[in-house]
DNA sequence: AACAAGTGGACGGATACCCTCCATTTGTAG
DNA sequence: CTACAAATGGAGGGTATCCGTCCACTTGTT
C-alpha cells in the first residue's frame, strides 16, 4: 500500500515546501488564491522557479493549501468538541479559530475557484465531510440546550462567519484588530439590546470608515 | 454661477447616458468597479467608443455612479426619516434599501479604488456628510429608545451590513434570493435563541455550501 | 436635405502574469 | 573532503487581457 514512489525530499527542500504552504495560506487569506504566483514566492522567500519545481500549478498549491488548513481545523474542532462540555461554548470557541478558519472559508465560500479545485479532490472530501459532521453536532447540541435558535442551519452559521470574516477591510488597525472577534460577538449577540456579554474594541464611527482614507488592503 | 459651458446632449446620448450609469451601477455592486470597461459597455447595450466618448476613464464613470447611487440613498433616507416614527423601524427599514445600498456598501467599503476616486470628489464629501449624519442619528435615535445596544457606533452598523450583503456568495439561488433580508433580520434578532422575529427564507444546510457545486458568480 | 453629433467595434499598444530554463549554490553519501 | 545529484532563484520569452483611440457609418436635429 505505502508504495514509495516519491523519491524523499531534501532537508532543505522539505523547509522550504513547508514555508510557501504556511505563506500561501496567509495571502490566500488575505487576497484568495488568485494572487500572482511571484507574491507568494516572496512572501515564502523563494523564487519563483522553487515554487514552480514544487508545485507544478496553481492548482496544485490550493489543493495543498486545503488539505493543510482543512486538516488544522478539523484537529481544532476535535479538540474543543473533547474539551469543552458546554454546546454552546463549544460553539464559539470553534468559530474563533482564527486565522485558519479564515482561511477555510475564503478558500471554500468565497472563491469560485477554489471550490472548483477543492471540490473534485477525493481527500478532502473525506475531512470535508467531518468538519461538516462536527459542526452540525455543534450547531444541534446548541439549539437542543437552547442556547441557539432553531430556526438556523450550520449553513447559516458558516455563512454569517464567512460574512463577517471577510467582509471587514478598509478599516484602521486597532479596528480591524477586533474585528473578528467584536462582530462574531455581536452576531451572536444580537444588535437589539439585551443584557448581553461586553463587546471587545471600541465602537467604529462613521469616520473611521469615511472614504477620505483608504488603509492598505495588506 | 450657471454658466453653461456643455453644450446640451442629443436625446439619444442622453439616453444611451443614463444607460451606462445604470449598467455600471449593476455591475459595480456584483462584482465591484474593476471590471473590463467592455463588460459594462455590453450591459449597458452600447459600444466600447460611447462609453468611452462619454466617460473618458474608468474614474469619471465611478464618479457619476457615485454620484447617483449616494443621492439616491440619501433621498430615499431622507424619506424613510420622515414618514417612519418608531426609530427601530427607521433604521431596519433604510438598512434594506437594498440594491442601491448594496452599490454603495461596494464602492465606499469594499474598494480601495472607489475610495480613493470617490474620496476627493468635494460634490460627493457632501452628500455622504448628510448620509452619515442621517444614519447617526437613526442610530442615536433608535438607542435612547433602548431598541439598539448603546455600545456599537454607525459605523458598526454599516460594516455589518457591508458584510452580510456582500458576503453571500456560492449558494443556491433560492438562499441567494433571501440572503440580505435573512441575515439582516439575523444580525438584528440575534443568533441567540430568543423570542424574536420569524425568518425569511428556510434554513441553509451544510449541503447547500459544499464545495462540489460551485454556483454562478451572479 | 444637410450637417453635426453620436455610434460601435476593430485594432495597436501596454501591462501583468505565467512558467521555463539554466548558471550557480547547497545538501549529502561515501 | 570530494563529487554528484538535488535544489535554487530570477531573468526573460510567450501569452492573455485590457485599455483607449480612431474612423467609416448611422442617427437626430434644424
Amino acid at each position: 500500500m505505502s508504495t514509495d514512489t516519491t523519491p524523499p525530499l531534501r532537508a532543505d527542500a522539505r523547509r522550504n515546501r513547508d514555508r510557501i504552504i504556511a505563506a500561501a495560506r496567509a495571502v490566500f487569506a488575505e487576497q484568495g488564491p488568485e494572487v500572482p504566483m511571484e507574491e507568494i514566492a516572496r512572501a515564502a522567500g523563494v523564487g519563483t522557479g522553487t515554487l514552480y519545481r514544487r508545485f507544478p500549478d496553481r492548482d496544485s498549491l490550493i489543493r495543498a493549501v486545503g488539505q493543510d488548513v482543512f486538516g488544522r481545523v478539523l484537529v481544532e474542532a476535535r479538540a474543543i468538541a473533547e474539551r469543552e462540555t458546554d454546546p454552546w461554548r463549544a460553539l464559539t470557541e470553534f468559530l474563533l479559530t482564527a486565522s485558519d478558519m479564515h482561511t477555510v472559508l475564503r478558500l471554500a465560500v468565497h472563491s469560485p475557484r477554489a471550490r472548483a479545485v477543492l471540490g473534485t479532490d477525493p481527500e478532502l472530501a473525506q475531512v470535508r465531510g467531518q468538519m461538516l459532521t462536527i459542526l452540525d453536532s455543534m450547531v444541534r447540541d446548541a439549539q437542543e440546550a437552547g442556547a441557539l435558535r432553531p430556526d438556523v442551519g450550520s449553513g447559516d452559521v458558516a455563512l454569517l462567519l464567512a460574512s463577517v470574516l471577510h467582509g471587514v477591510r478598509n478599516v484602521p488597525e486597532d479596528v480591524r484588530r477586533d474585528a473578528p472577534a467584536r462582530y462574531l460577538t455581536l452576531v451572536l449577540d444580537g444588535l437589539r439590546a439585551s443584557p448581553g456579554s461586553t463587546l471587545p474594541g471600541r465602537p467604529v464611527t462613521g469616520a473611521d470608515i469615511s472614504m477620505a482614507r483608504v488603509y492598505p488592503a495588506e
